[in-house]
DNA sequence: GTGAAAGCGCTAACAT
DNA sequence: ATGTTAGCGCTTTCAC
C-alpha cells in the first residue's frame, strides 16, 4: 500500500493549549489566565499567549472547559412545527438575543405527532443549562422532573399548572375580550370563534376571554369550529364549514389561520370581507398587515416577550435557582380593513 | 447567617458514572461499557447497570464523552435573517433530518449586517463537527479556515469558488432558463428582472440564466431592478419603480419578492395580475399556492436537498476526510394563475 | 467479562 | 505572577 493510501485522520487535531505552552517554555495554566478576565497574569504575557494562539491557531476548547466549570453556555430551544410563521421571526429573535449574553442555542425540533417530553432528556445529556419551549406543549410532570435537575426552565406562549417553571406570555385573554368588545361595539351579532390546536393554552385563553366577555355583553358564540393545528390550511378548512351558517364576524385563534380563512371565503365561498363577513385574527404577523389581507389583530410584543425570556435565563442563571417568573405582557389590538367598513350598528 | 441563607448551589448535580458505580459496588468502567454497543459486557450485568441508572437517573454526560471520543456529535447551523418563508421550513427540515442521525443542531443566527465569518469562531470552539450553512455567504478565505480544520462544511443555495466545501442547491440557472422559455412562449416581450440580494449566488445565476436565454431567444431584457434582499417589502418597493415603466412580464428573485411585487401592482399600481402584468417567482413555498397569489414559479426541490446534505454530512463523518461534493438539483416549473390567461402571441 | 489506570483539554485550588 | 497538582465525567487501553 503506498503512503498516499493510508486513510488520514478525517480531523487534525486541534492545537491544544498544553500544546501552546510547550512551544512558548511556560505552564499550561497560564494559558487558561490569559483567557480569564480576572486572573492573576501579568499584561505582558497574557498578549504573549495571545499572540501565539493567533500564530498556531489555538482556540480554548468550550466544551472542555465546560466540564470543569459545569457551564456549558448552552441552551434548549424546543420548538415544534413553524407553520406560524410568528415563530421563526421569534426564534431568530431569541437566538440572538441569547448570543448577546454569551449563551449559544442548541435546536430541538419536535416532529409532529412526537412530544416534547421526548427530547428533553436529551437535552440533559448535552448539559443544556436551561430550556426554552415555544410553539410547543410539555407534560406537568415532565416539566417537574427538568426542574428537579435545578435548571431554569421558560415557556414562551404556553402555562403549565404549578410545574415551578416560568412562562412569557402575552395575554391573550384581554386580548381576545377586546376583540369581543370591538365587534359588538361595531354591530356584529352572529359571532364565531375558530380555535387553535385544541388543549394548547393559548387556545384556551383567546376562547375563554372571546366567550367570557361576548357573555357579559349579553350574548352567547354563535359558532366555533374546532381547528386542527395553527396553519392556514386549518383555518382555510373551518372556514369552509363555517361559512353555510353564515356568522358575521370570525374571530380565529391566531392570524395564520385567519389569512387560510379569509382566502377561503373569498376564494371559495364567494363572500366578500369584510362587507359580508368581519375577520379578526392574533399574533399580528407581517403579513396580516399586507395589502390583500388588512387584517384586524391583536399585536403580540414580540420583541418584548423575547427580551423577557432572555433577561429571565440571564437572572436564573446568574444566581442560586431563583423562583420561577411569570410574565404576562399586554398586546395590542390593531384594527385594519377585515373588519373596517362592516359596521352594522 | 441562619442556614437558610446559605446559597444553595445553583444546580442539583446529575449523578455521576461513579457514583452509579459505586452504589453497585461494581467498576466505573463497566458503566460505561453498558452504554457502548459492541462492549464486552454480559447481558446481565448490562441489564442490572441500565437499571440502577433508571433508578437513580443516571444518564451519561455527552458532552464528557466527546471529551474522550472527539466527536461531538453536533453540527452547527448558521443562518441568516429568515425573511423568506422557505427557510424556516428547511431549516425545520434540516433539524430533523440530523436529529435523526444522531445530530444534534446548534443555530447560529446571522444578524443582519454582519457576516458568517465572524461566528466561525464560535462555531470551532464549540467544536461543532460539521457546519451547515443556509441563505448567508461565506467568504473564500473563510472557507478555506475551516476547511482546513478537517472538518466538513455544505453551503446550501450558495456557492464559493474552489473554497473546499461541499454544496447543494438548486439548478437556478436552468430553473430561470425555463422561465424565460415560458414567458417569450406566451407571447412577453417586455421582460423585466428583479433581483434579490446582490452577489449572492442564487441571484447571480437565476439572472444569467434569464438573461441568457432571452438573448438566446433573440430578446434583451427590457428592464432590471435591484431589489435589497429576499424580503417582501424589497419586492414592494422594486415592483413600485418598476410599475411606470410597464413591462408585460417580471420574474423576480423569489416568491417572497413576488408577492411583494403582486401586491404593489394590484394594491398600489392599479394593475391586474395576470391582464396587466404577469408575474412569476421562484421557490414554490406555501403561499405562491395561495388562491390570493397563485404564484407561477420553480419549485425548490426542498426534502431532496436537505437529505443530500443530511448523507453529505453522514458520509463525510463516517469515512476519513472525503473530497468536497457538488449537489446541483432541478427544479420544477410550475404554471400558475399569476401568468396563465395573459397570452399575447 | 470485569477492574485498574491513564488521559481527553480544560479550570481551580494550592504552592512558590 | 507563575508553576504544580488534582480533578471535571467519560472512554479506552491494559491487565487479569
Amino acid at each position: 500500500m503506498a503512503p498516499d493510501d493510508i486513510p488520514q485522520p478525517r480531523e487534525r487535531k486541534p492545537v491544544t493549549s498544553r500544546e501552546l505552552a510547550r512551544t512558548l517554555g511556560i505552564s499550561q495554566s497560564t494559558i487558561s489566565r490569559a483567557y480569564s478576565q480576572d486572573a492573576s497574569i501579568s499584561p505582558v504575557m497574557r498578549a504573549r499567549v495571545l499572540d501565539a494562539a493567533r500564530q498556531l491557531g489555538y482556540q480554548p476548547n468550550i466544551i472542555a472547559r465546560s466540564l470543569t466549570t459545569r457551564r456549558s453556555n448552552i441552551v434548549g430551544i424546543v420548538m415544534a412545527t413553524m407553520t406560524n410563521p410568528f415563530y421563526p421571526e421569534m426564534l431568530e429573535q431569541l437566538a440572538q438575543g441569547l448570543q448577546q449574553i454569551g449563551l449559544q442555542t442548541l435546536l430541538f425540533n419536535v416532529p409532529p405527532g412526537q412530544e416534547v417530553d421526548s427530547e428533553l432528556p436529551l437535552l440533559m445529556q448535552y448539559q443544556v443549562e436551561a430550556v426554552v419551549i415555544a410553539s410547543a406543549t410539555i407534560s406537568s410532570e415532565m416539566a417537574r422532573v427538568w426542574t428537579a435537575t435545578g435548571r431554569p426552565a421558560v415557556l414562551i406562549n404556553r402555562t403549565v399548572p404549578d410545574a415551578g417553571v416560568s412562562t412569557v406570555s402575552c395575554d391573550n385573554e384581554a386580548g381576545a375580550r377586546e376583540i369581543a368588545d370591538y365587534l359588538v361595539a361595531r354591530g356584529h351579532r352572529r359571532l364565531a370563534y375558530v380555535s387553535g390546536k385544541r388543549n394548547t393554552s393559548t387556545n384556551v385563553e383567546r376562547e375563554r376571554g372571546f366567550r367570557g366577555r361576548l357573555r357579559e355583553l349579553g350574548l352567547e358564540l354563535f359558532a366555533c369550529m374546532a381547528g386542527q393545528e395553527y396553519s392556514y390550511d386549518s383555518g382555510y378548512v373551518a372556514a369552509m364549514e363555517l361559512a353555510p351558517l353564515r356568522p358575521d364576524a370570525v374571530f380565529f385563534a391566531n392570524d395564520i389561520m385567519a389569512v387560510g380563512g379569509m382566502d377561503a371565503f373569498r376564494h371559495a365561498c364567494g363572500m366578500r370581507v369584510p362587507e359580508d363577513i368581519a375577520v379578526v385574527g392574533f399574533d399580528d404577523i407581517p403579513m396580516a398587515n399586507w395589502p390583500s389581507y388588512r387584517l384586524t389583530t391583536v399585536q403580540q410584543p414580540l420583541a418584548r416577550m423575547v427580551e423577557a425570556t432572555v433577561q429571565c435565563l440571564k437572572d436564573a442563571l446568574a444566581g442560586p435557582a431563583a423562583a420561577p417568573t411569570t410574565h404576562l405582557i399586554p398586546g395590542t389590538f390593531i384594527a385594519r380593513a377585515s373588519t373596517e367598513g362592516a359596521a352594522r350598528g
